[in-house]
DNA sequence: AGCTACTCCTGGTAGC
DNA sequence: TGCTACCAGGAGTAGC
Protein backbone atom coordinates (compact mmCIF):
# COMPACT_ATOMS: atom_id res chain seq x y z
CA UNK A 1 0.00 0.00 0.00
CA UNK A 2 1.31 3.46 -0.41
CA UNK A 3 3.15 4.51 2.76
CA UNK A 4 5.39 7.09 3.30
CA UNK A 5 7.75 6.48 0.60
CA UNK A 6 5.39 6.12 -1.98
CA UNK A 7 3.88 8.94 -1.53
CA UNK A 8 6.81 10.92 -1.79
CA UNK A 9 7.76 9.40 -4.45
CA UNK A 10 4.37 10.27 -6.30
CA UNK A 11 4.74 14.12 -4.71
CA UNK A 12 8.02 14.68 -6.73
CA UNK A 13 6.57 12.75 -9.77
CA UNK A 14 3.51 15.18 -10.02
CA UNK A 15 5.45 18.14 -8.62
CA UNK A 16 7.02 19.43 -11.81
CA UNK A 17 4.03 19.02 -13.89
CA UNK A 18 1.34 20.93 -11.06
CA UNK A 19 3.52 23.99 -9.82
CA UNK A 20 2.51 27.23 -11.75
CA UNK A 21 -0.19 25.51 -13.31
CA UNK A 22 -3.62 26.95 -13.36
CA UNK A 23 -6.66 24.53 -12.50
CA UNK A 24 -9.91 24.54 -14.87
CA UNK A 25 -12.77 22.32 -14.98
CA UNK A 26 -14.03 19.26 -12.66
CA UNK A 27 -15.05 15.86 -13.48
CA UNK A 28 -16.14 13.99 -10.19
CA UNK A 29 -16.45 10.08 -10.82
CA UNK A 30 -16.85 9.31 -6.92
CA UNK A 31 -18.14 11.70 -5.31
CA UNK A 32 -17.18 9.99 -1.98
CA UNK A 33 -13.52 11.02 -2.74
CA UNK A 34 -13.95 14.33 -2.05
CA UNK A 35 -14.43 13.35 1.72
CA UNK A 36 -18.03 15.25 2.17
CA UNK A 37 -17.60 18.47 0.09
CA UNK A 38 -20.39 18.47 -2.38
CA UNK A 39 -18.98 18.49 -6.07
CA UNK A 40 -20.40 21.83 -7.18
CA UNK A 41 -18.61 23.52 -4.25
CA UNK A 42 -15.33 21.08 -4.84
CA UNK A 43 -15.62 22.71 -8.20
CA UNK A 44 -15.52 26.25 -7.29
CA UNK A 45 -13.20 26.28 -4.31
CA UNK A 46 -10.44 24.59 -7.21
CA UNK A 47 -11.30 26.11 -10.67
CA UNK A 48 -9.36 29.11 -11.37
CA UNK A 49 -6.38 28.78 -8.28
CA UNK A 50 -2.75 28.39 -9.14
CA UNK A 51 -0.80 25.61 -7.77
CA UNK A 52 1.57 27.12 -5.93
CA UNK A 53 3.63 24.51 -3.92
CA UNK A 54 3.11 20.38 -3.96
CA UNK A 55 4.37 18.91 -0.55
CA UNK A 56 3.84 15.69 1.40
CA UNK A 57 2.81 14.85 5.11
CA UNK A 58 3.31 11.81 6.13
CA UNK A 59 0.85 10.03 3.53
CA UNK A 60 -0.87 13.36 2.33
CA UNK A 61 0.01 14.70 -0.63
CA UNK A 62 -0.90 18.59 -0.34
CA UNK A 63 -1.12 21.17 -3.35
CA UNK A 64 -1.00 24.82 -1.95
CA UNK A 65 -3.37 27.26 -3.85
CA UNK A 66 -3.32 30.62 -4.55
CA UNK A 67 -5.60 33.07 -6.64
CA UNK A 68 -3.66 36.50 -7.76
CA UNK A 69 -1.12 35.50 -5.31
CA UNK A 70 -2.93 35.11 -2.51
CA UNK A 71 -3.67 31.72 -0.52
CA UNK A 72 -6.45 30.24 -1.32
CA UNK A 73 -6.47 26.71 0.58
CA UNK A 74 -5.28 23.37 -0.43
CA UNK A 75 -5.88 20.05 -1.93
CA UNK A 76 -4.90 16.87 0.09
CA UNK A 77 -4.55 13.67 -1.29
CA UNK A 78 -4.51 10.39 0.23
CA UNK A 79 -3.88 7.33 -1.95
CA UNK A 80 -5.18 5.10 0.73
CA UNK A 81 -4.85 0.98 -0.35
CA UNK A 82 -4.86 1.82 -4.33
CA UNK A 83 -5.10 5.41 -5.04
CA UNK A 84 -2.92 7.01 -8.20
CA UNK A 85 -1.95 11.30 -8.91
CA UNK A 86 -0.83 11.26 -12.28
CA UNK A 87 -0.78 14.34 -14.46
CA UNK A 88 -1.82 12.81 -18.54
CA UNK A 89 -3.05 14.41 -21.66
CA UNK A 90 -6.81 15.44 -21.69
CA UNK A 91 -7.16 12.82 -24.31
CA UNK A 92 -6.97 9.90 -22.13
CA UNK A 93 -9.82 8.05 -21.16
CA UNK A 94 -10.89 7.80 -17.92
CA UNK A 95 -11.12 4.24 -18.02
CA UNK A 96 -13.19 1.82 -15.18
CA UNK A 97 -11.48 3.95 -11.92
CA UNK A 98 -11.01 7.90 -12.65
CA UNK A 99 -12.60 9.29 -9.38
CA UNK A 100 -11.69 12.94 -10.11
CA UNK A 101 -10.34 14.64 -13.07
CA UNK A 102 -9.06 18.52 -12.64
CA UNK A 103 -8.38 20.30 -16.03
CA UNK A 104 -5.02 22.10 -15.86
CA UNK A 105 -3.61 25.00 -17.74
CA UNK A 106 -1.64 23.09 -20.17
CA UNK A 107 -3.81 21.40 -21.97
CA UNK A 108 -3.71 18.23 -20.00
CA UNK A 109 -5.61 16.66 -16.62
CA UNK A 110 -4.73 15.90 -12.96
CA UNK A 111 -6.34 12.25 -12.52
CA UNK A 112 -7.11 10.63 -9.53
CA UNK A 113 -7.66 6.95 -9.95
CA UNK A 114 -8.76 4.26 -7.68
CA UNK A 115 -9.81 0.92 -8.20
CA UNK A 116 -10.94 0.27 -4.17
CA UNK A 117 -12.23 4.25 -3.60
CA UNK A 118 -10.70 4.77 -0.63
CA UNK A 119 -8.61 7.36 -1.40
CA UNK A 120 -10.06 10.99 -1.22
CA UNK A 121 -9.28 14.52 -2.56
CA UNK A 122 -9.97 17.19 0.06
CA UNK A 123 -10.19 20.66 -0.41
CA UNK A 124 -9.63 22.81 2.76
CA UNK A 125 -8.86 26.25 3.53
CA UNK A 126 -6.52 25.52 6.55
CA UNK A 127 -4.08 22.53 6.31
CA UNK A 128 -5.10 21.78 9.98
CA UNK A 129 -8.21 20.50 9.55
CA UNK A 130 -7.23 17.92 7.63
CA UNK A 131 -3.24 17.47 9.06
CA UNK A 132 -3.53 19.03 12.47
CA UNK A 133 -4.17 15.22 14.42
CA UNK A 134 -0.45 13.78 12.82
CA UNK A 135 2.01 12.84 14.83
CA UNK A 136 5.87 13.66 13.94
CA UNK A 137 7.13 13.19 10.64
CA UNK A 138 9.67 10.31 10.84
CA UNK A 139 12.16 12.02 8.61
CA UNK A 140 11.74 15.13 9.94
CA UNK A 141 13.96 17.41 12.42
CA UNK A 142 11.18 17.36 15.44
CA UNK A 143 11.59 13.36 15.57
CA UNK A 144 14.44 12.73 18.12
CA UNK A 145 16.02 9.48 19.48
CA UNK A 146 14.60 10.94 23.22
CA UNK A 147 11.47 12.63 22.01
CA UNK A 148 10.48 9.14 20.53
CA UNK A 149 11.53 7.07 23.68
CA UNK A 150 9.64 9.61 26.16
CA UNK A 151 6.44 9.08 23.61
CA UNK A 152 6.76 5.22 24.15
CA UNK A 153 7.53 5.29 27.66
CA UNK A 154 4.39 7.51 27.76
CA UNK A 155 2.21 4.90 26.31
CA UNK A 156 1.22 1.42 27.25
CA UNK A 157 0.46 -0.48 23.84
CA UNK A 158 2.06 -3.19 21.40
CA UNK A 159 4.64 -1.95 19.49
CA UNK A 160 3.42 -2.48 16.18
CA UNK A 161 -0.35 -0.99 16.34
CA UNK A 162 1.13 2.40 18.47
CA UNK A 163 3.92 2.70 15.38
CA UNK A 164 0.59 2.40 12.83
CA UNK A 165 -1.22 5.13 14.99
CA UNK A 166 -0.90 8.24 12.76
CA UNK A 167 -1.43 10.17 15.26
CA UNK A 168 1.68 8.97 17.25
CA UNK A 169 4.52 8.57 14.31
CA UNK A 170 3.06 9.92 11.16
CA UNK A 171 4.01 8.29 7.73
CA UNK A 172 4.19 4.56 8.38
CA UNK A 173 1.94 1.88 7.21
CA UNK A 174 2.12 -2.28 7.90
CA UNK A 175 4.50 -2.83 5.29
CA UNK A 176 7.08 -0.34 6.92
CA UNK A 177 6.26 -1.10 10.62
CA UNK A 178 6.83 -4.66 9.80
CA UNK A 179 10.40 -4.17 8.61
CA UNK A 180 11.55 -1.31 11.00
CA UNK A 181 10.49 -3.81 13.69
CA UNK A 182 12.69 -6.43 12.35
CA UNK A 183 15.54 -4.42 11.71
CA UNK A 184 15.44 -3.15 15.11
CA UNK A 185 14.85 -6.94 16.43
CA UNK A 186 11.70 -5.60 18.07
CA UNK A 187 8.39 -7.93 18.31
CA UNK A 188 5.30 -6.41 17.24
CA UNK A 189 3.38 -6.85 20.37
CA UNK A 190 6.84 -5.72 22.70
CA UNK A 191 5.13 -3.06 25.25
CA UNK A 192 5.97 0.38 24.31
CA UNK A 193 6.53 1.41 28.29
CA UNK A 194 9.13 -1.22 28.54
CA UNK A 195 11.27 0.27 25.26
CA UNK A 196 14.58 0.36 26.90
CA UNK A 197 16.08 3.99 25.50
CA UNK A 198 18.62 1.94 23.53
CA UNK A 199 15.97 -0.28 22.08
CA UNK A 200 14.39 2.65 21.23
CA UNK A 201 17.09 4.40 19.63
CA UNK A 202 17.57 1.61 17.34
CA UNK A 203 14.45 1.41 16.28
CA UNK A 204 14.39 5.23 15.55
CA UNK A 205 17.25 4.62 13.37
CA UNK A 206 15.73 1.57 11.66
CA UNK A 207 12.33 3.59 11.09
CA UNK A 208 14.12 6.38 9.53
CA UNK A 209 16.69 4.18 7.49
CA UNK A 210 14.09 1.86 5.80
CA UNK A 211 12.10 4.94 5.03
CA UNK A 212 14.97 6.52 3.15
CA UNK A 213 16.26 3.94 1.55
CA UNK A 214 12.20 3.06 0.49
CA UNK A 215 12.65 6.31 -1.01
CA UNK A 216 15.90 6.18 -2.93
CA UNK A 217 14.05 3.01 -4.20
CA UNK A 218 10.99 5.01 -5.28
CA UNK A 219 8.93 3.01 -2.97
CA UNK A 220 7.60 -1.06 -3.03
CA UNK A 221 5.10 -2.22 -5.62
CA UNK A 222 4.71 -5.60 -4.73
CA UNK A 223 0.74 -5.91 -6.57
CA UNK A 224 -0.42 -4.79 -9.54
CA UNK A 225 -1.50 -1.60 -8.11
CA UNK A 226 0.98 0.46 -6.99
CA UNK A 227 2.85 2.35 -9.72
CA UNK A 228 5.13 5.68 -10.18
CA UNK A 229 3.35 8.22 -11.65
CA UNK A 230 5.43 7.49 -14.72
CA UNK A 231 4.04 3.85 -14.52
CA UNK A 232 7.19 2.34 -13.43
CA UNK A 233 6.87 0.44 -10.41
CA UNK A 234 9.06 0.76 -7.49
CA UNK A 235 12.04 -1.60 -6.75
CA UNK A 236 11.73 -1.45 -3.00
CA UNK A 237 10.00 -4.68 -2.61
CA UNK A 238 12.97 -6.58 -3.35
CA UNK A 239 14.64 -5.57 -0.32
CA UNK A 240 11.76 -6.56 1.87
CA UNK A 241 13.21 -8.69 4.89
CA UNK A 242 10.06 -9.90 6.26
CA UNK A 243 7.12 -8.24 4.60
CA UNK A 244 5.43 -11.19 2.26
CA UNK A 245 8.00 -13.80 3.17
CA UNK A 246 5.56 -15.56 5.08
CA UNK A 247 8.05 -18.75 5.63
CA UNK A 248 10.82 -17.89 3.71
CA UNK A 249 14.52 -17.79 5.42
CA UNK A 250 15.09 -14.95 7.38
CA UNK A 251 18.07 -12.69 5.27
CA UNK A 252 19.87 -12.49 8.62
CA UNK A 253 19.59 -15.74 10.68
CA UNK A 254 17.76 -18.10 7.54
CA UNK A 255 14.82 -18.85 10.19
CA UNK A 256 11.63 -19.08 8.48
CA UNK A 257 9.54 -15.92 8.53
CA UNK A 258 6.01 -16.37 10.90
CA UNK A 259 3.15 -15.03 9.84
CA UNK A 260 0.83 -13.52 13.03
CA UNK A 261 -2.16 -11.27 13.17
CA UNK A 262 -1.09 -8.47 15.32
CA UNK A 263 -4.48 -5.70 15.57
CA UNK A 264 -6.14 -7.24 12.52
CA UNK A 265 -3.03 -6.24 10.79
CA UNK A 266 -0.74 -8.92 8.60
CA UNK A 267 1.88 -9.03 10.51
CA UNK A 268 6.00 -10.93 9.79
CA UNK A 269 8.31 -11.41 12.04
CA UNK A 270 11.54 -13.47 12.20
CA UNK A 271 10.89 -15.65 15.62
CA UNK A 272 14.98 -15.67 16.27
CA UNK A 273 16.04 -12.14 15.40
CA UNK A 274 13.17 -10.65 17.05
CA UNK A 275 12.23 -12.61 20.34
CA UNK A 276 8.98 -12.29 22.20
CA UNK A 277 10.88 -11.76 25.21
CA UNK A 278 14.25 -10.29 24.98
CA UNK A 279 17.25 -12.76 25.55
CA UNK A 280 18.49 -12.09 29.09
CA UNK A 281 22.02 -10.83 28.88
CA UNK A 282 24.77 -12.84 30.38
C1' DA B 1 -6.57 4.94 28.02
C1' DG B 2 -6.49 1.10 25.11
C1' DC B 3 -8.59 -2.72 22.88
C1' DT B 4 -11.77 -4.99 19.52
C1' DA B 5 -15.07 -4.97 16.00
C1' DC B 6 -17.04 -2.88 12.23
C1' DT B 7 -17.22 0.00 8.01
C1' DC B 8 -15.87 1.39 3.55
C1' DC B 9 -14.61 -1.17 -1.38
C1' DT B 10 -13.31 -4.32 -5.16
C1' DG B 11 -9.53 -6.97 -7.66
C1' DG B 12 -7.22 -11.05 -6.97
C1' DT B 13 -7.01 -15.59 -5.61
C1' DA B 14 -7.97 -19.97 -3.31
C1' DG B 15 -10.95 -23.68 -3.44
C1' DC B 16 -14.08 -26.41 -5.63
C1' DT C 1 -13.13 -23.55 -17.38
C1' DG C 2 -16.11 -21.11 -14.43
C1' DC C 3 -18.12 -20.11 -10.28
C1' DT C 4 -18.28 -18.52 -5.40
C1' DA C 5 -16.35 -17.08 -1.08
C1' DC C 6 -13.10 -14.74 1.12
C1' DC C 7 -9.30 -11.61 1.95
C1' DA C 8 -6.34 -7.29 2.22
C1' DG C 9 -5.93 -3.11 4.40
C1' DG C 10 -5.67 2.83 6.17
C1' DA C 11 -8.30 5.17 8.92
C1' DG C 12 -12.47 6.61 11.19
C1' DT C 13 -15.91 5.37 14.53
C1' DA C 14 -18.54 2.96 18.12
C1' DG C 15 -18.74 0.29 22.19
C1' DC C 16 -16.70 -1.76 26.16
Amino acid sequence: MPELPEVETVARLVRPALVGRRLGAVTVGWERTLGGLAPAAFARAVAGARVAAVGRRAKWITLDLERAGVAAGHLCVHLRMTGRLEVAPRATAPGPWERLRIALDDGRVLRFIDPRKFGRVRFTRALATVLGTLGPEPLGDEFTPAGFHAALRARRRCLKPLLLDQAFLAGLGNIYVDEALHRARLHPLARSERIAQEAAAGLWREIRAVLAEAIEREGSSFDTFYRTPEGKPGSYQERFRVYGRTGQPCRTCATPIRYLTVGQRGTHVCPRCQPRRPKARA
